[in-house]
RNA sequence: GGCUCUGUAGCUCAGGGGUAGAGCAGGGGAAUCAUAAUCCCUGUGUCCGGUGUUCAAAUCACCGCAGAGCCA
Protein backbone atom coordinates (compact mmCIF):
# COMPACT_ATOMS: atom_id res chain seq x y z
CA UNK A 1 0.00 0.00 0.00
CA UNK A 2 1.16 3.42 -1.22
CA UNK A 3 1.25 6.57 0.87
CA UNK A 4 -1.82 7.05 2.95
CA UNK A 5 -3.82 10.44 2.49
CA UNK A 6 -3.95 12.65 5.64
CA UNK A 7 -6.55 14.13 7.33
CA UNK A 8 -6.24 16.44 10.33
CA UNK A 9 -9.68 17.45 11.77
CA UNK A 10 -9.98 19.76 15.06
CA UNK A 11 -12.53 20.44 17.52
CA UNK A 12 -12.62 23.69 19.05
CA UNK A 13 -11.26 23.57 22.57
CA UNK A 14 -13.52 23.65 25.27
CA UNK A 15 -13.04 26.42 27.81
CA UNK A 16 -12.80 25.21 31.41
CA UNK A 17 -14.63 27.96 33.03
CA UNK A 18 -17.63 25.51 33.03
CA UNK A 19 -18.14 21.91 32.89
CA UNK A 20 -19.48 19.71 29.85
CA UNK A 21 -22.93 20.28 28.59
CA UNK A 22 -24.52 18.79 25.42
CA UNK A 23 -22.79 21.17 22.59
CA UNK A 24 -19.79 19.97 23.60
CA UNK A 25 -20.83 16.11 23.11
CA UNK A 26 -22.40 17.30 19.83
CA UNK A 27 -19.31 18.88 18.50
CA UNK A 28 -17.10 16.33 19.49
CA UNK A 29 -19.49 13.80 18.27
CA UNK A 30 -19.85 15.24 14.94
CA UNK A 31 -15.96 15.24 14.72
CA UNK A 32 -15.54 12.22 16.14
CA UNK A 33 -17.83 10.77 13.21
CA UNK A 34 -16.21 12.31 10.45
CA UNK A 35 -12.61 11.31 11.93
CA UNK A 36 -13.25 7.70 12.30
CA UNK A 37 -15.63 7.42 8.62
CA UNK A 38 -11.44 8.97 7.29
CA UNK A 39 -9.99 6.25 8.87
CA UNK A 40 -12.23 3.50 7.78
CA UNK A 41 -12.12 5.53 4.23
CA UNK A 42 -8.06 4.75 4.44
CA UNK A 43 -7.06 7.99 5.41
CA UNK A 44 -4.30 8.58 8.09
CA UNK A 45 -6.59 10.81 10.54
CA UNK A 46 -4.76 13.10 13.26
CA UNK A 47 -7.84 14.06 15.25
CA UNK A 48 -7.13 17.29 18.13
CA UNK A 49 -9.27 18.20 20.95
CA UNK A 50 -8.73 19.65 24.55
CA UNK A 51 -9.19 22.54 26.78
CA UNK A 52 -8.37 26.59 26.56
CA UNK A 53 -7.79 26.98 30.15
CA UNK A 54 -6.55 31.00 30.62
CA UNK A 55 -7.54 33.98 30.81
CA UNK A 56 -10.18 36.19 33.01
CA UNK A 57 -13.31 33.97 33.41
CA UNK A 58 -11.14 31.14 34.15
CA UNK A 59 -8.87 33.07 37.25
CA UNK A 60 -12.18 34.65 38.79
CA UNK A 61 -13.72 31.31 38.87
CA UNK A 62 -11.30 30.23 40.48
CA UNK A 63 -10.78 33.00 42.79
CA UNK A 64 -14.26 32.44 43.40
CA UNK A 65 -13.83 28.91 44.53
CA UNK A 66 -10.96 29.63 46.65
CA UNK A 67 -8.51 27.80 44.58
CA UNK A 68 -5.63 28.68 42.29
CA UNK A 69 -6.05 29.16 38.51
CA UNK A 70 -3.97 26.13 37.76
CA UNK A 71 -5.70 23.33 40.48
CA UNK A 72 -9.23 25.21 39.47
CA UNK A 73 -8.05 24.06 35.07
CA UNK A 74 -6.87 20.85 36.17
CA UNK A 75 -10.32 19.77 38.05
CA UNK A 76 -12.12 21.06 35.09
CA UNK A 77 -9.98 20.01 32.18
CA UNK A 78 -10.61 16.51 34.27
CA UNK A 79 -14.10 16.65 33.24
CA UNK A 80 -13.51 17.08 30.10
CA UNK A 81 -11.27 14.59 29.11
CA UNK A 82 -13.73 12.09 30.88
CA UNK A 83 -16.58 13.27 28.65
CA UNK A 84 -14.43 12.55 25.66
CA UNK A 85 -13.94 8.47 26.93
CA UNK A 86 -18.09 8.65 28.23
CA UNK A 87 -18.85 9.87 24.55
CA UNK A 88 -16.27 7.06 22.48
CA UNK A 89 -14.30 9.75 21.37
CA UNK A 90 -11.72 8.67 19.01
CA UNK A 91 -9.06 11.53 19.51
CA UNK A 92 -5.57 11.28 18.86
CA UNK A 93 -4.42 13.98 21.40
CA UNK A 94 -5.89 15.82 24.16
CA UNK A 95 -4.20 19.34 24.22
CA UNK A 96 -4.42 21.66 27.63
CA UNK A 97 -3.07 25.20 27.03
CA UNK A 98 -1.46 24.44 30.29
CA UNK A 99 0.91 22.40 28.66
CA UNK A 100 4.62 23.49 28.32
CA UNK A 101 4.40 22.11 24.52
CA UNK A 102 1.56 25.11 24.38
CA UNK A 103 3.84 27.42 26.46
CA UNK A 104 6.67 27.30 23.68
CA UNK A 105 4.54 27.29 20.31
CA UNK A 106 2.40 30.26 21.68
CA UNK A 107 5.73 32.55 22.74
CA UNK A 108 7.67 31.41 19.67
CA UNK A 109 4.40 32.05 17.30
CA UNK A 110 4.43 35.30 19.00
CA UNK A 111 7.90 35.93 18.34
CA UNK A 112 7.46 35.21 15.09
CA UNK A 113 5.00 37.84 14.03
CA UNK A 114 7.01 40.64 16.50
CA UNK A 115 10.20 39.45 14.17
CA UNK A 116 7.87 40.10 10.65
CA UNK A 117 6.61 43.47 12.31
CA UNK A 118 3.13 42.19 12.72
CA UNK A 119 2.92 42.64 16.59
CA UNK A 120 3.82 46.54 18.30
CA UNK A 121 3.38 47.76 21.45
CA UNK A 122 0.47 50.21 21.84
CA UNK A 123 -2.25 51.83 23.94
CA UNK A 124 -5.22 50.17 24.81
CA UNK A 125 -7.97 52.44 25.48
CA UNK A 126 -11.47 52.44 26.32
CA UNK A 127 -14.17 52.34 29.02
CA UNK A 128 -13.86 49.50 31.29
CA UNK A 129 -15.42 47.74 34.27
CA UNK A 130 -13.58 46.99 37.08
CA UNK A 131 -16.74 44.44 38.87
CA UNK A 132 -17.53 42.75 35.49
CA UNK A 133 -13.67 42.67 34.52
CA UNK A 134 -14.59 43.28 31.02
CA UNK A 135 -14.04 46.38 28.31
CA UNK A 136 -16.75 47.73 26.48
CA UNK A 137 -17.62 50.05 23.73
CA UNK A 138 -19.24 53.04 23.57
CA UNK A 139 -22.43 52.65 21.98
CA UNK A 140 -23.20 49.79 24.97
CA UNK A 141 -22.88 52.23 27.56
CA UNK A 142 -25.85 54.17 28.98
CA UNK A 143 -25.27 57.48 30.78
CA UNK A 144 -26.75 58.75 34.19
CA UNK A 145 -27.68 62.67 34.78
CA UNK A 146 -23.86 63.04 36.51
CA UNK A 147 -22.33 62.03 33.32
CA UNK A 148 -21.47 58.66 35.01
CA UNK A 149 -21.65 55.77 32.26
CA UNK A 150 -22.76 52.05 33.28
CA UNK A 151 -22.63 48.42 32.04
CA UNK A 152 -26.36 47.06 30.28
CA UNK A 153 -25.52 45.43 33.90
CA UNK A 154 -25.59 48.44 35.54
CA UNK A 155 -21.87 48.69 36.95
CA UNK A 156 -19.76 51.66 36.66
CA UNK A 157 -17.34 51.91 34.29
CA UNK A 158 -14.24 54.00 33.87
CA UNK A 159 -11.82 55.39 31.21
CA UNK A 160 -8.69 53.16 31.36
CA UNK A 161 -5.30 53.83 29.10
CA UNK A 162 -2.59 51.00 29.27
CA UNK A 163 -0.30 49.64 27.38
CA UNK A 164 -0.75 46.66 24.96
CA UNK A 165 0.33 45.01 21.97
CA UNK A 166 -1.65 45.18 19.08
CA UNK A 167 -1.41 42.69 15.94
CA UNK A 168 -1.85 44.58 12.82
CA UNK A 169 -5.26 43.13 11.57
CA UNK A 170 -5.62 46.40 9.78
CA UNK A 171 -3.43 45.01 7.21
CA UNK A 172 -5.83 41.68 6.68
CA UNK A 173 -9.15 43.16 5.37
CA UNK A 174 -8.23 43.21 1.73
CA UNK A 175 -6.53 40.14 1.73
CA UNK A 176 -9.28 38.05 4.30
CA UNK A 177 -12.04 39.97 1.48
CA UNK A 178 -9.94 37.97 -1.60
CA UNK A 179 -9.15 35.14 0.69
CA UNK A 180 -13.19 34.44 0.68
CA UNK A 181 -13.86 35.55 -2.10
CA UNK A 182 -12.03 33.43 -3.88
CA UNK A 183 -12.34 30.37 -1.58
CA UNK A 184 -15.96 29.83 -1.21
CA UNK A 185 -16.00 26.79 0.53
CA UNK A 186 -13.68 27.28 2.98
CA UNK A 187 -16.16 28.52 5.24
CA UNK A 188 -19.45 26.53 5.85
CA UNK A 189 -21.85 26.98 5.83
CA UNK A 190 -22.65 30.19 3.54
CA UNK A 191 -24.41 31.65 6.26
CA UNK A 192 -21.26 32.09 7.95
CA UNK A 193 -19.37 32.89 5.67
CA UNK A 194 -21.67 36.12 4.43
CA UNK A 195 -21.38 36.83 7.93
CA UNK A 196 -17.67 36.83 7.52
CA UNK A 197 -17.74 38.54 4.48
CA UNK A 198 -19.77 41.56 6.01
CA UNK A 199 -18.17 41.86 8.87
CA UNK A 200 -15.15 42.36 6.99
CA UNK A 201 -16.58 44.55 4.16
CA UNK A 202 -17.60 47.23 7.42
CA UNK A 203 -16.65 50.65 7.12
CA UNK A 204 -13.04 51.27 7.56
CA UNK A 205 -12.20 47.46 7.41
CA UNK A 206 -10.80 45.89 10.66
CA UNK A 207 -8.89 47.69 13.32
CA UNK A 208 -5.55 46.24 15.14
CA UNK A 209 -6.56 44.05 17.59
CA UNK A 210 -5.31 43.91 20.91
CA UNK A 211 -3.00 41.05 21.51
CA UNK A 212 -2.22 41.49 25.02
CA UNK A 213 -3.60 41.90 29.09
CA UNK A 214 -1.24 43.99 31.22
CA UNK A 215 -0.26 42.00 34.63
CA UNK A 216 -1.85 44.32 36.78
CA UNK A 217 -5.36 43.22 35.43
CA UNK A 218 -4.22 38.91 34.43
CA UNK A 219 -1.94 37.10 35.63
CA UNK A 220 -3.56 34.25 34.39
CA UNK A 221 -2.34 33.64 30.54
CA UNK A 222 0.98 33.05 28.76
CA UNK A 223 3.75 35.62 29.21
CA UNK A 224 4.46 37.86 26.47
CA UNK A 225 8.32 36.90 25.73
CA UNK A 226 10.66 39.50 26.83
CA UNK A 227 8.28 41.49 28.51
CA UNK A 228 7.60 40.23 31.77
CA UNK A 229 4.29 42.92 32.39
CA UNK A 230 1.72 41.53 29.74
CA UNK A 231 0.41 37.87 29.29
CA UNK A 232 -0.95 36.89 25.89
CA UNK A 233 -4.73 37.37 24.70
CA UNK A 234 -6.08 34.23 25.37
CA UNK A 235 -7.64 34.06 21.54
CA UNK A 236 -4.06 33.97 19.82
CA UNK A 237 -3.07 31.48 22.99
CA UNK A 238 -6.26 29.25 22.44
CA UNK A 239 -6.09 29.38 18.45
CA UNK A 240 -2.61 28.09 18.23
CA UNK A 241 -3.12 24.65 20.01
CA UNK A 242 -3.96 23.99 16.62
CA UNK A 243 -0.73 23.76 15.17
CA UNK A 244 0.75 22.88 19.04
CA UNK A 245 -1.20 19.88 18.34
CA UNK A 246 1.02 18.60 15.84
CA UNK A 247 4.26 20.20 16.46
CA UNK A 248 4.71 23.61 16.07
CA UNK A 249 7.43 25.83 16.50
CA UNK A 250 9.24 22.52 14.84
CA UNK A 251 7.48 22.78 11.31
CA UNK A 252 9.83 20.46 9.85
CA UNK A 253 8.48 17.82 12.79
CA UNK A 254 7.10 14.95 11.01
CA UNK A 255 3.91 15.22 12.59
CA UNK A 256 3.71 19.42 11.37
CA UNK A 257 5.04 17.97 7.62
CA UNK A 258 1.90 15.43 7.46
CA UNK A 259 -0.63 16.84 8.86
CA UNK A 260 -0.58 20.59 8.84
CA UNK A 261 -2.42 22.35 7.60
CA UNK A 262 -5.53 21.05 9.28
CA UNK A 263 -8.61 19.50 6.73
CA UNK A 264 -11.24 20.99 9.41
CA UNK A 265 -11.96 23.15 11.95
CA UNK A 266 -14.62 22.22 13.42
CA UNK A 267 -16.84 24.90 15.73
CA UNK A 268 -20.05 26.34 17.20
CA UNK A 269 -21.48 29.10 15.06
CA UNK A 270 -20.74 31.62 18.21
CA UNK A 271 -16.62 31.33 17.50
CA UNK A 272 -16.65 31.77 13.89
CA UNK A 273 -15.13 35.05 13.91
CA UNK A 274 -11.94 34.10 15.61
CA UNK A 275 -11.43 31.46 13.49
CA UNK A 276 -12.10 32.97 10.15
CA UNK A 277 -10.90 36.20 10.63
CA UNK A 278 -8.30 36.54 13.20
CA UNK A 279 -6.90 32.69 12.88
CA UNK A 280 -5.90 33.01 9.11
CA UNK A 281 -4.47 36.77 9.88
CA UNK A 282 -2.01 35.38 12.96
CA UNK A 283 -1.35 32.64 10.08
CA UNK A 284 -0.49 34.54 6.95
CA UNK A 285 1.32 36.93 9.51
CA UNK A 286 3.46 34.17 10.64
CA UNK A 287 4.11 32.80 7.65
CA UNK A 288 2.20 29.48 8.31
CA UNK A 289 -0.07 27.96 5.87
CA UNK A 290 -4.03 28.30 6.46
CA UNK A 291 -6.69 25.29 7.26
CA UNK A 292 -8.42 24.48 4.59
CA UNK A 293 -12.23 24.89 5.75
CA UNK A 294 -13.67 25.89 9.05
CA UNK A 295 -17.37 24.49 9.51
CA UNK A 296 -19.30 26.16 11.78
CA UNK A 297 -22.29 24.29 13.37
CA UNK A 298 -25.68 25.53 15.46
CA UNK A 299 -27.00 25.04 19.25
CA UNK A 300 -29.16 22.02 20.22
CA UNK A 301 -32.34 23.74 21.47
CA UNK A 302 -34.54 21.19 23.72
CA UNK A 303 -38.01 21.14 22.98
CA UNK A 304 -37.89 24.13 20.76
CA UNK A 305 -36.56 26.49 23.45
CA UNK A 306 -32.81 27.33 23.76
CA UNK A 307 -30.72 25.50 26.84
CA UNK A 308 -30.31 27.36 29.88
CA UNK A 309 -30.04 27.39 33.58
CA UNK A 310 -32.93 29.94 33.86
CA UNK A 311 -35.31 27.76 31.84
CA UNK A 312 -33.93 24.62 34.02
CA UNK A 313 -33.81 22.55 30.48
CA UNK A 314 -29.87 22.02 30.49
CA UNK A 315 -29.97 18.52 29.09
CA UNK A 316 -26.24 16.84 30.32
CA UNK A 317 -24.60 14.75 27.71
CA UNK A 318 -24.30 12.10 31.33
CA UNK A 319 -28.24 12.24 31.06
CA UNK A 320 -28.63 11.54 27.53
CA UNK A 321 -26.44 8.93 27.11
CA UNK A 322 -27.52 7.19 30.13
CA UNK A 323 -31.55 7.88 29.28
CA UNK A 324 -30.64 6.32 25.91
CA UNK A 325 -27.18 4.28 25.43
CA UNK A 326 -24.37 6.13 24.07
CA UNK A 327 -24.70 4.76 20.04
CA UNK A 328 -28.20 6.15 20.36
CA UNK A 329 -27.16 9.27 21.48
CA UNK A 330 -24.31 9.44 19.00
CA UNK A 331 -26.89 8.14 16.16
CA UNK A 332 -29.77 10.76 17.11
CA UNK A 333 -27.26 13.60 17.19
CA UNK A 334 -26.19 12.98 13.62
CA UNK A 335 -29.26 11.82 12.21
CA UNK A 336 -31.58 14.60 13.46
CA UNK A 337 -29.51 17.73 13.32
CA UNK A 338 -29.45 19.14 9.80
CA UNK A 339 -26.09 20.46 8.62
CA UNK A 340 -25.26 23.61 10.04
CA UNK A 341 -28.18 24.36 11.68
CA UNK A 342 -29.36 24.57 15.22
CA UNK A 343 -31.12 21.32 15.73
CA UNK A 344 -33.97 20.48 18.18
CA UNK A 345 -34.36 17.80 21.14
CA UNK A 346 -36.97 15.86 22.68
CA UNK A 347 -37.73 13.09 24.47
CA UNK A 348 -40.20 12.04 22.00
CA UNK A 349 -38.19 12.66 18.61
CA UNK A 350 -35.69 10.34 20.40
CA UNK A 351 -37.61 7.93 21.11
CA UNK A 352 -39.28 7.77 17.81
CA UNK A 353 -35.93 8.13 16.21
CA UNK A 354 -34.06 5.66 18.07
CA UNK A 355 -37.01 3.17 17.74
CA UNK A 356 -37.95 3.21 14.33
CA UNK A 357 -33.93 3.69 12.60
CA UNK A 358 -32.42 1.38 15.60
CA UNK A 359 -34.57 -0.97 16.91
CA UNK A 360 -37.02 -1.85 13.98
CA UNK A 361 -34.51 -0.92 11.26
CA UNK A 362 -30.98 -2.31 11.41
CA UNK A 363 -31.14 -3.64 14.58
CA UNK A 364 -34.93 -6.17 13.40
CA UNK A 365 -33.03 -7.07 10.55
CA UNK A 366 -29.83 -8.10 12.25
CA UNK A 367 -31.64 -10.19 14.74
CA UNK A 368 -34.11 -11.93 12.17
CA UNK A 369 -30.95 -12.95 9.70
CA UNK A 370 -29.01 -14.07 12.60
CA UNK A 371 -31.82 -15.69 14.45
CA UNK A 372 -32.94 -17.73 11.00
CA UNK A 373 -29.36 -18.30 10.39
CA UNK A 374 -28.68 -19.89 13.78
CA UNK A 375 -31.83 -21.58 13.80
CA UNK A 376 -31.72 -23.12 10.67
CA UNK A 377 -28.67 -23.17 9.50
CA UNK A 378 -26.64 -25.26 12.17
CA UNK A 379 -25.70 -22.28 14.00
CA UNK A 380 -23.21 -21.19 10.96
CA UNK A 381 -22.91 -19.20 8.25
CA UNK A 382 -24.56 -20.56 5.09
CA UNK A 383 -23.49 -22.30 1.89
CA UNK A 384 -25.01 -19.64 -0.89
CA UNK A 385 -25.87 -21.43 -4.21
CA UNK A 386 -25.75 -19.55 -7.49
CA UNK A 387 -26.84 -15.85 -6.88
CA UNK A 388 -30.10 -14.51 -8.39
CA UNK A 389 -30.57 -11.31 -10.81
CA UNK A 390 -32.25 -9.88 -6.80
CA UNK A 391 -29.27 -11.30 -5.01
CA UNK A 392 -26.50 -9.43 -7.29
CA UNK A 393 -29.02 -6.89 -7.37
CA UNK A 394 -28.67 -5.84 -3.74
CA UNK A 395 -25.28 -6.96 -2.84
CA UNK A 396 -24.40 -4.86 -6.22
CA UNK A 397 -26.20 -1.86 -4.36
CA UNK A 398 -24.10 -2.27 -1.08
CA UNK A 399 -20.89 -3.22 -2.62
CA UNK A 400 -20.68 -0.46 -5.16
CA UNK A 401 -23.06 2.49 -4.46
CA UNK A 402 -23.45 2.21 0.03
CA UNK A 403 -20.30 4.36 0.43
CA UNK A 404 -19.11 6.09 -2.82
CA UNK A 405 -22.86 7.56 -2.82
CA UNK A 406 -22.69 9.08 1.07
CA UNK A 407 -18.72 10.29 0.36
CA UNK A 408 -19.74 13.57 -0.83
CA UNK A 409 -22.39 13.79 2.10
CA UNK A 410 -19.21 13.22 4.75
CA UNK A 411 -16.71 15.88 3.15
CA UNK A 412 -19.48 18.42 3.85
CA UNK A 413 -20.43 16.94 7.27
CA UNK A 414 -23.64 16.44 6.10
CA UNK A 415 -24.41 13.34 8.45
CA UNK A 416 -28.30 13.39 8.55
CA UNK A 417 -27.83 12.58 4.77
CA UNK A 418 -25.10 10.29 5.36
CA UNK A 419 -27.11 7.82 7.60
CA UNK A 420 -30.07 8.65 4.89
CA UNK A 421 -28.33 7.11 2.60
CA UNK A 422 -26.84 4.36 4.55
CA UNK A 423 -30.55 3.33 6.16
CA UNK A 424 -31.84 3.36 2.50
CA UNK A 425 -29.56 0.23 1.94
CA UNK A 426 -31.43 -1.05 5.07
CA UNK A 427 -34.74 -0.70 3.99
CA UNK A 428 -33.62 -2.52 0.67
CA UNK A 429 -32.77 -5.25 2.59
CA UNK A 430 -36.17 -5.14 4.26
CA UNK A 431 -38.09 -5.42 0.89
CA UNK A 432 -35.74 -8.19 -0.29
CA UNK A 433 -36.45 -10.48 2.62
CA UNK A 434 -40.11 -10.06 2.53
CA UNK A 435 -39.72 -10.74 -1.39
CA UNK A 436 -37.56 -13.79 -0.60
CA UNK A 437 -39.33 -15.11 2.51
CA UNK A 438 -37.05 -17.38 3.89
CA UNK A 439 -39.47 -19.03 6.22
CA UNK A 440 -41.37 -20.07 3.44
CA UNK A 441 -38.00 -21.54 1.40
CA UNK A 442 -37.47 -23.43 4.82
CA UNK A 443 -40.26 -26.13 3.43
CA UNK A 444 -39.48 -25.72 -0.09
CA UNK A 445 -36.21 -25.20 -0.92
CA UNK A 446 -33.29 -24.83 1.92
CA UNK A 447 -30.96 -24.74 -0.15
CA UNK A 448 -32.22 -21.55 -1.67
CA UNK A 449 -33.25 -20.46 1.80
CA UNK A 450 -29.32 -20.75 2.57
CA UNK A 451 -28.33 -18.56 -0.62
CA UNK A 452 -30.68 -15.70 0.63
CA UNK A 453 -29.67 -15.89 4.49
CA UNK A 454 -26.01 -15.67 3.24
CA UNK A 455 -26.99 -12.72 0.96
CA UNK A 456 -28.56 -10.85 4.16
CA UNK A 457 -25.82 -11.75 6.58
CA UNK A 458 -23.22 -11.09 3.69
CA UNK A 459 -25.10 -7.26 3.61
CA UNK A 460 -25.24 -6.93 6.94
CA UNK A 461 -21.56 -7.45 7.57
CA UNK A 462 -21.45 -4.34 5.56
CA UNK A 463 -23.61 -2.13 7.11
CA UNK A 464 -22.08 -3.07 10.22
CA UNK A 465 -19.17 -1.93 8.64
CA UNK A 466 -20.35 1.34 7.21
CA UNK A 467 -22.21 2.43 10.39
CA UNK A 468 -19.02 1.96 12.75
CA UNK A 469 -18.32 5.67 12.51
CA UNK A 470 -21.61 6.65 14.03
CA UNK A 471 -22.25 4.03 16.66
CA UNK A 472 -18.98 2.22 16.83
CA UNK A 473 -19.23 -0.07 19.38
CA UNK A 474 -22.71 -1.45 18.38
CA UNK A 475 -21.66 -1.81 15.12
CA UNK A 476 -18.83 -4.11 16.81
CA UNK A 477 -21.30 -6.43 18.16
CA UNK A 478 -22.66 -7.05 14.75
CA UNK A 479 -19.40 -7.58 13.49
CA UNK A 480 -18.64 -9.94 16.27
CA UNK A 481 -21.97 -12.05 15.99
CA UNK A 482 -20.72 -11.98 12.13
CA UNK A 483 -16.91 -13.19 13.25
CA UNK A 484 -15.47 -10.29 11.30
CA UNK A 485 -11.79 -9.96 12.04
CA UNK A 486 -11.12 -6.86 13.57
CA UNK A 487 -8.29 -6.37 10.82
CA UNK A 488 -11.10 -6.68 8.26
CA UNK A 489 -13.73 -4.08 8.94
CA UNK A 490 -12.98 -0.90 6.46
CA UNK A 491 -14.72 0.46 3.78
CA UNK A 492 -11.91 -1.18 1.62
CA UNK A 493 -13.48 -4.60 3.02
CA UNK A 494 -17.15 -4.12 2.14
CA UNK A 495 -16.64 -6.14 -1.73
CA UNK A 496 -17.07 -9.57 -2.31
CA UNK A 497 -13.32 -10.88 -2.10
CA UNK A 498 -14.19 -10.18 2.16
CA UNK A 499 -17.25 -12.01 2.14
CA UNK A 500 -17.76 -13.97 4.92
CA UNK A 501 -16.65 -17.42 4.74
CA UNK A 502 -19.31 -20.47 4.84
CA UNK A 503 -19.59 -22.72 7.39
CA UNK A 504 -18.40 -19.73 10.30
CA UNK A 505 -19.70 -20.61 13.74
CA UNK A 506 -22.08 -18.04 15.43
CA UNK A 507 -22.92 -17.44 18.42
CA UNK A 508 -27.19 -17.40 19.33
CA UNK A 509 -28.03 -13.53 18.32
CA UNK A 510 -28.61 -11.20 20.74
CA UNK A 511 -30.26 -7.76 19.71
CA UNK A 512 -28.40 -4.94 19.71
CA UNK A 513 -30.21 -2.06 19.94
CA UNK A 514 -33.25 -2.69 22.29
CA UNK A 515 -36.40 -1.02 21.88
CA UNK A 516 -37.72 2.30 24.27
CA UNK A 517 -41.15 1.31 25.82
CA UNK A 518 -42.64 4.58 26.87
CA UNK A 519 -44.93 4.01 30.08
CA UNK A 520 -48.00 4.99 27.70
CA UNK A 521 -47.68 1.41 25.32
CA UNK A 522 -46.11 -0.02 28.63
CA UNK A 523 -49.72 0.00 30.69
C1' G B 1 -31.09 50.82 12.16
C1' G B 2 -27.95 47.90 8.29
C1' C B 3 -27.03 43.04 6.52
C1' U B 4 -27.52 37.49 6.25
C1' C B 5 -30.20 32.97 6.66
C1' U B 6 -34.86 30.37 7.23
C1' G B 7 -40.36 30.06 6.16
C1' U B 8 -42.60 23.61 1.30
C1' A B 9 -47.69 17.73 3.65
C1' G B 10 -49.68 16.71 11.03
C1' C B 11 -43.92 16.60 12.36
C1' U B 12 -38.59 16.95 10.62
C1' C B 13 -36.68 18.48 6.28
C1' A B 14 -34.97 17.80 0.50
C1' G B 15 -35.68 20.27 -3.93
C1' G B 16 -35.38 24.85 -6.82
C1' G B 17 -38.22 28.73 -13.95
C1' G B 18 -42.14 23.94 -17.27
C1' U B 19 -47.90 18.30 -14.32
C1' A B 20 -45.22 19.41 -6.01
C1' G B 21 -40.87 15.32 -2.98
C1' A B 22 -38.59 11.91 1.17
C1' G B 23 -38.63 9.99 6.12
C1' C B 24 -41.70 9.73 10.46
C1' A B 25 -46.78 9.95 12.15
C1' G B 26 -51.95 8.64 10.24
C1' G B 27 -55.34 5.20 7.07
C1' G B 28 -56.04 0.38 4.30
C1' G B 29 -54.19 -4.51 3.02
C1' A B 30 -50.46 -8.70 3.34
C1' A B 31 -47.17 -11.64 5.94
C1' U B 32 -45.67 -14.21 10.65
C1' C B 33 -38.58 -15.32 10.21
C1' A B 34 -37.78 -11.14 13.87
C1' U B 35 -36.99 -6.57 19.30
C1' A B 36 -45.89 -6.52 18.12
C1' A B 37 -40.59 -5.71 14.40
C1' U B 38 -41.43 -6.23 8.37
C1' C B 39 -43.59 -5.63 3.36
C1' C B 40 -47.21 -3.36 -0.23
C1' C B 41 -50.75 0.62 -1.21
C1' U B 42 -52.20 5.59 0.40
C1' G B 43 -49.70 12.65 0.22
C1' U B 44 -54.38 18.85 -3.52
C1' G B 45 -50.42 20.99 0.44
C1' U B 46 -52.82 29.03 -0.77
C1' C B 47 -44.41 25.59 -1.65
C1' C B 48 -45.40 32.67 4.42
C1' G B 49 -48.30 37.04 1.88
C1' G B 50 -48.41 40.75 -2.08
C1' U B 51 -46.65 42.92 -6.63
C1' G B 52 -43.67 42.33 -10.86
C1' U B 53 -40.45 39.78 -14.89
C1' U B 54 -41.72 35.55 -18.11
C1' C B 55 -45.28 31.80 -22.90
C1' A B 56 -44.45 29.58 -17.79
C1' A B 57 -42.60 31.17 -10.73
C1' A B 58 -42.76 27.30 -5.15
C1' U B 59 -38.15 28.33 -8.01
C1' C B 60 -36.01 35.04 -10.33
C1' A B 61 -36.74 40.61 -8.68
C1' C B 62 -38.99 44.04 -5.41
C1' C B 63 -42.14 45.10 -1.03
C1' G B 64 -44.01 43.09 3.38
C1' C B 65 -44.82 39.43 7.60
C1' A B 66 -42.75 35.75 11.06
C1' G B 67 -38.46 33.18 13.25
C1' A B 68 -33.05 32.80 13.84
C1' G B 69 -28.37 35.22 13.49
C1' C B 70 -24.25 38.90 12.51
C1' C B 71 -22.72 44.18 13.06
C1' A B 72 -14.90 43.53 17.52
Amino acid sequence: MGEKNKFYITTAISYVNGVPHLGHAYELILTDAMARFKRLDGYDVMFLTGTDEHGEKVAKTAAKNGMEPRAFADQNAAEFIALTQKLGVSNDDFIRTTQERHYAASQAIWEKLQEKGEIYLGKYEGWYSVREEAYFTEDELREDESGQKFTPLGTEVEWVEEPSYFFKLSNYTEVLIKLYTEQTDMIMPDARRNEIMSFLKQEGGLRDLSVSRHKSRLKWGIPVPGDGDHVMYVWLDALTNYITGVGYPDVDSESFKTYWPADYHVIGKDIIRFHAVYWPAFLMAAGVDLPKRIFAHGFINIDGAKMSKSLGNVLSPDDMVQTYGLDQTRYFLLREIPHGQDGNFSHDKAVARINADLANGLGNLAQRTLSMIYKNCEEMVPQPGAYTPEDTALLGKIYNEMIPGVRGHVGALRFNDVLAGIWECISLCDSYIDAQAPWKLKKEDPARMGTVLYVLAEAIRCLGIAVQFAMPASAAKVLEQLQVHEDKRLFSHINGDYALVPGTVIDKPEGVFPRIVTEEEAA
